[in-house]
DNA sequence: CGATTCTTTGAAAACAGTCAATCTGTGTGG
DNA sequence: CCACACAGATTGACTGTTTTCAAAGAATCG
C-alpha cells in the first residue's frame, strides 16, 4: 500500500530515491476493516492520512444520535481533521471505514519535516489545501442556494464514482437531508 | 490604508524595511464606495485583496435573481475568488462593498513573487488558507446539521461584530434562508 | 438461513417559502 | 423643516417542502 502512495506522489511531483526513502521512514501503513474507527470524537488528532484503497468517512454525531457526514475520502484522497491537527484540541469528528481500506499515516511533526526538506512536497500539500478550500466553498454554495433535489443532483454530478459505493442514507447525510426525503426525491425524479 | 496592511502583517510576522518596500511596490490601494463592485460574474479574477477598512461581500446571483452570500469580509480580512484565481476561469461570483471601504490589491504573479522572496509571508498565507479551510468546514457542518434557528444563533456567535453592520436580509442570505423566515425566527426567539 | 442494515411507504405535523401588503426608519431634495 | 422616496423589516394567508414516526418490504452480510 505504500506503493500506491508513491505512485500517487510521483504522478504529481518527481522524487529522488533518497526522498522516497525519507518518506518511507516515517510512513505508517495501516489496514482498516469496514466500520473500524480511525478517529473518535474527543481524541486529539496528530496525523496526515492518505487513502491508498477503500473509502473512509468523516462525521459528527449530534445530541440526538444522528450522523452528519462531513467528508468522504476514497482512494487517492487525503483525510484527517485539520482543526484538531492545527489547534491541538480534541476533535468533534469521527472517522471510520465504509469499505475495508488501506491507509498511510504520517505523524504531524514528521510530515512537517518532510515538507521542509522536500519543497516540492510542500508545494503539493499547499495546492491540495487550496483545492480542498475551493471544493468546500462550492459545497457551501450548494447548501445555501439549492433545493434538496438540486443538492442531490449536484452530489451525483460531483461524486459519480462514490455514489454506488455508499448506502443512500449516507448521501442524504452528506447533503443534509433525511433518508426518507431522499427516497421521495428519487421517486419524483424518475417519474419525470 | 497601506499602513493598515503593514500593521496587520507586522502583527503576524516581522519584516525588514526592504521587504516592506517590496510589498509596497506591488500593492495597489483602492477605495470602494458603498455598493460599488470590485468583481462581477464572468470576470477573470487576478488579485489577492486585503481589506484595510470597511466591509465587502462575495455573492452569487441565481436564475431567479436572488443573491446568495458566500463570504463577508470586514477589515483585516482577505477576500477574492480563489477558484478563478487558481484556474484562470471566469468567476461565478460578485464582490461589492457593503460599507465604504479601503482595500489593498496585489496582482497574482506579484503576490507569488513576494511569497517566494519572503518565506515568512508564504507561511502566513498558508496558515490563513488553512484557517479559512477550517472555517469553511465548520460552516458546512452548520449547514448540514442545524435548523434554521440554530444557524442564526450560530451566525450571531461567530460574527458578533458584523451582525450590527449588515441588514438582516444579508444574514438570512448567508445562512441560506429567506428574510421572512429570519423575522419569524427572531420573533419566536424573543418570546422565550 | 437468519440477522442486520437499508429503503420505501403512509399519514400527520412541523417547518420554510411565496406573495402581497403594511409598517418603520433613514436620508434627500425642495 | 417637511414631504417623499427608498430600503429594510414585519405580518398574514397560503402553499409547498421536509421531517417525524411507525411499519413494512428489500437487500446484503456473515
Amino acid at each position: 500500500m505504500f506503493d500506491f502512495f508513491i505512485k500517487y506522489l510521483q504522478d504529481k511531483i518527481s522524487l529522488s530515491k533518497e526522498e522516497i526513502e525519507m518518506i518511507h521512514d516515517v510512513a505508517i501503513e495501516k489496514k482498516l476493516r469496514r466500520k473500524q474507527y480511525l478517529l473518535q470524537q474527543g481524541d486529539i488528532w496528530k496525523y496526515n492520512v492518505f487513502v491508498s484503497s477503500g473509502l473512509l468517512k468523516t462525521f459528527s454525531i449530534d445530541n440526538e444520535g444522528k450522523e452528519h457526514i462531513m467528508n468522504l475520502s476514497p482512494e487517492n484522497y487525503w483525510t484527517g481533521d485539520r482543526a484538531s491537527l492545527m489547534t491541538g484540541k480534541p476533535t468533534q469528528f469521527n472517522i471510520d471505514a465504509i469499505e475495508n481500506s488501506e491507509i498511510i499515516l504520517i505523524e504531524k511533526t514528521n510530515f512537517e519535516n518532510l515538507c521542509k526538506k522536500i519543497p516540492q512536497l510542500n508545494d503539493l500539500v499547499n495546492a491540495i489545501l487550496q483545492k480542498s478550500f475551493i471544493v468546500s466553498q462550492d459545497r457551501i454554495h450548494s447548501q445555501i442556494s439549492l433545493s434538496a433535489e438540486e443538492k442531490y443532483q449536484d452530489f451525483l454530478k460531483k461524486f459519480p464514482t462514490i455514489t454506488n459505493r455508499i448506502p443512500q442514507h449516507m448521501i442524504a447525510s452528506y447533503i443534509g437531508i433525511t433518508p426518507e426525503t431522499l427516497t421521495r426525491i428519487r421517486r419524483n425524479a424518475t417519474k419525470k
